[in-house]
DNA sequence: CCTTGCCTGCACGCTGCCTGAAAGTTTTCT
DNA sequence: AGAAAACTTTCAGGCAGCGTGCAGGCAAGG
């Protein structure tokens, strides 16, 4: 099921990406599916590469490991930022248990991500990031379909002005089936994005996830998630 | 149906500040967040570097650490005075011995955290000198949402009108939430920033506090605090 | 009619969260 | 200074919500 498939997600981009991560599969991971998602993107695998790097292209924002072979992700963030370079960071982390340098990374509009993390989540955290400290831009966080809203930030969801709650898992598939609107998405895309890029699991729990999606949130007239036999889900207006 | 979209940061100011430290690690940690709180800010990592750069910028307020590697804090106020500034500074210092002068010190106006702060009691200080030394300005004191007050002078905690006595702990993650009600909150985050930045404990401590919030100042009525299951915590009304 | 793919109820185990209690620390009081 | 009180931090038990796999049933298409 793996493959990565190709979409050209919508907007908010452009935006110039510095992806620094010395795992080789990782980095090629992110740097596909972060250019496919519309960001410029270019990479470095150490940190002093980062650092030179970041003064030359001047990226937007900085994808930043802060388990690197030579400096750690915060000498890599200082020394950017004593050049002057105000740029803001996602940090990626390992999740387990010595996790002491876990501190400091929500700071100055920064946020983090931990490893192993879905890919949804990793540009969602982007898009945030860059949401809060692209001034004047004012992107908004607020999706909307139909009489569907989705509230990126305070993570509320309406449908026809009612409020609906959703879990976590169902969050994220929300989202990227918002995102992607009016794109057909077959169940190994959706694996691909919305679960973690470790899950070894079989494609019927997408199933099961749009089943509990459609009662919660695809209850009323007209029913916008649909089911493509054999080749997908796309979240859609009926026909005219 | 939705929240009220868009909040900015609560900045206060647009008050220009220098801040003086010569420990890089720290002078990061201050810069970017007090950037992104709304200051303008710009630094000096030693004393003689601080005088000349108060005198080119004219800070509205000075951040300054009292153990420089050549002039000491106090030489460093008292050159930048003799140039006829008479810029209001809260002062950086270690917990031990020197106490006294810098209590000579706070009587102008001016005031101090000991190391290590926690961001949140250092901004809530600079806001006080800006306030008490910023005439006509009137920002309020008093933080207020629905039937919640907060006075950040008297400490004084409102619920319903009915007087609390919190904690300082329990004080300083309230204002935090309070500052940012209607947005959600890590627990991450508000360990960045309301707990000082050598705290290598875990999140758990956060729920506490939490707990012990709810108990004392959301044992009513409408609920205010609200949890986010993996996600965080956010001050806000209840859903329509 | 049969085949294939999809839907969904159910069950199990896990995770995240809440909270009481104990241990450790700091502050206040005498 | 010593004792008492208040506060912070950790630990562990319990619980509800959640993620995941399974299996029986249903619908679409040939």
């Amino acid at each position: 099921m793996g493959g990565m498939a190709a979409q050209t997600q919508p907007k908010q981009s452009e935006a110039k990406l510095l992806v620094v991560e010395d795992d080789a599969n990782i980095l090629e991971l992110l740097s596909a599916s972060l250019r496919f998602a519309g960001f410029d993107v270019s990479t470095a695998t150490s940190g002093s590469a980062a650092v030179s790097a970041a003064k030359n292209t001047t990226p937007d924002l900085v994808v930043l490991d802060v388990m690197l072979p030579d400096l750690d992700g915060f000498e890599v963030i200082r020394l950017m930022r004593e050049g002057g370079q105000r740029t803001p960071v996602v940090f990626l982390t390992a999740r387990d248990g010595t996790d002491d340098k876990i501190r400091g990374l929500t700071l100055g509009g920064d946020d983090y991500v931990t490893k192993p993390f879905s890919l949804e989540e990793l540009t969602a955290r982007i898009r945030a990031v860059l949401r809060r400290t692209t001034q004047g831009d004012e992107e908004p966080s607020r999706l909307v379909f139909a009489d569907l809203e989705l509230d990126e930030e305070t993570h509320e969801v309406y449908r026809a002005g009612q409020r609906v709650q959703l879990s976590p898992t169902e969050f994220k598939l929300l989202r990227y089936l918002m995102l992607n609107a009016n794109r057909v998405l077959s169940k190994a895309q959706i694996l691909d994005h919305v679960w973690k890029y470790d899950f070894r699991g079989d494609d019927n729990i997408v199933e099961s996830y749009i089943s509990y999606l459609r009662r919660k949130v695809d209850n009323v007239q007209p029913r916008l998630i649909h089911t493509l036999r054999g080749v997908g889900y796309v979240l859609r207006k009926p026909a005219v």
